[in-house]
DNA sequence: CGCCAGGTTAGAG
DNA sequence: CTCTAACATGGC
């Protein structure tokens, strides 16, 4: 028997006892306080993103595996589980693994942000927002290479443009698996990308200057300079030092970072344009705050800056 | 046209 | 340490 999924991939099932279940998937259980729903429609804020694809309540992801291309995709068939179908695998052990660490990771599922919801339950601004979106998470990049590239291709642009100049990236540099006519693509590849003349991104109207930062990242992987290991086994502080050497990564890329690669809860992108704009309209302000005064203002969410930017990015 | 955008750097004070 | 100009271009 078989069944298929929206891109056409053949789904294998096999029925007992009047149970269908599908072959090569697994579940993950998930934790208090998740919502998937909240994260899909994160996932879902571009047209223009390339890195996954989503179709009503699921998301289809390629990664690479030890062995190859892994993709899969991920839905919530029942409150607390999340569903995975893994579309061009078998499943094994291995592969497994490699999959539910990479959506644990994506997910952020192995932080408990409950001592955060008891901070922002009494705090007037984050109060109704932590109601609104109870279970919305960091929808993290584990990919450390791509979250820098990508916090620097949206250095002092606007969302919309970012996403464009990513998905030229993604489609010019990166790795592309063809799935039934689709196309799935990886981040590109920082030896690759180590590789490139900066020049090379001009025409895909990158700066001057984020071309240079892009290949001058990808080098330091490249070297073995920087690398996800390293920084993973360090605290806040070190591991943004280690970041803000390289240049084109200031705090606001290195906080971005550490954020959405390895969820430190305090991880704080002070600079944030949006969190500006956040901060002006709950604290009624008639022009943006100074970094003094969101500083200031950051002070009650002490350990949970980053959850707390998170919430006041998705109310804007 | 003007202003802003999920900033960073180098240089001056 | 803090302040500022330059960078570079799309979206509205």
């Amino acid at each position: 028997m078989a069944q298929q999924n929206f891109d056409g991939v053949e789904i294998e099932t096999v029925t007992i006892n009047d149970h269908i279940y599908m072959k090569n998937a697994f579940s993950i259980s998930v934790p208090e306080a998740f919502d998937f729903n909240h994260c899909l429609s994160f996932l879902k804020r571009s047209p223009r993103e390339v890195l996954h694809v989503c179709d009503g309540d699921r998301v289809v992801k390629l990664i690479r595996g030890e062995k190859g291309y892994e993709l899969f995709e991920v839905s919530e068939k029942r409150k607390g589980t999340l569903h995975v179908q893994l579309l061009n695998t078998s499943l094994t052990e291995k592969v497994r693994t490699s999959v539910e660490t990479y959506i644990r990771e994506w997910f952020d599922l192995d932080t408990d942000i409950r001592p955060f919801y008891t901070i922002a339950s009494r705090d007037r601004h984050l109060k109704e927002l932590i109601k609104k979106y109870h279970g919305y998470r960091i929808v993290g990049h584990p990919d450390l290479f791509e979250s820098l590239v990508w916090a620097v291709i949206g250095q002092q642009i606007n969302l919309g443009f970012a996403y464009t100049l990513k998905q030229r990236f993604v489609e010019q540099f990166g790795e592309r698996l063809q799935v039934n006519g689709a196309a799935y693509y990886l981040f590109p590849d920082p030896v690759v990308v180590a590789e490139l003349n900066p020049e090379y991104l001009y025409p895909l109207q990158f700066s001057r200057q984020k071309s240079t930062y892009t290949v001058g990242i990808a080098q330091a992987f490249a070297s073995g300079e920087l690398s996800k290991e390293k920084l993973k086994a360090m605290p806040l502080q070190e591991a943004k030092e280690v970041l803000m050497r390289i240049k084109g990564i200031g705090n606001w890329t290195a906080n971005y970072a550490l954020m959405k690669t390895f969820h430190f809860p305090d991880a704080f992108p002070l600079e944030d344009a949006g969190l500006h704009n956040a901060l002006k309209r709950i604290l009624k302000l008639d022009r943006k705050p100074t970094l003094a005064e969101v500083m200031k203002a950051f002070r009650k969410y002490k350990g949970w800056e980053a959850y707390a930017t998170l919430y006041l990015w998705k109310s804007l």
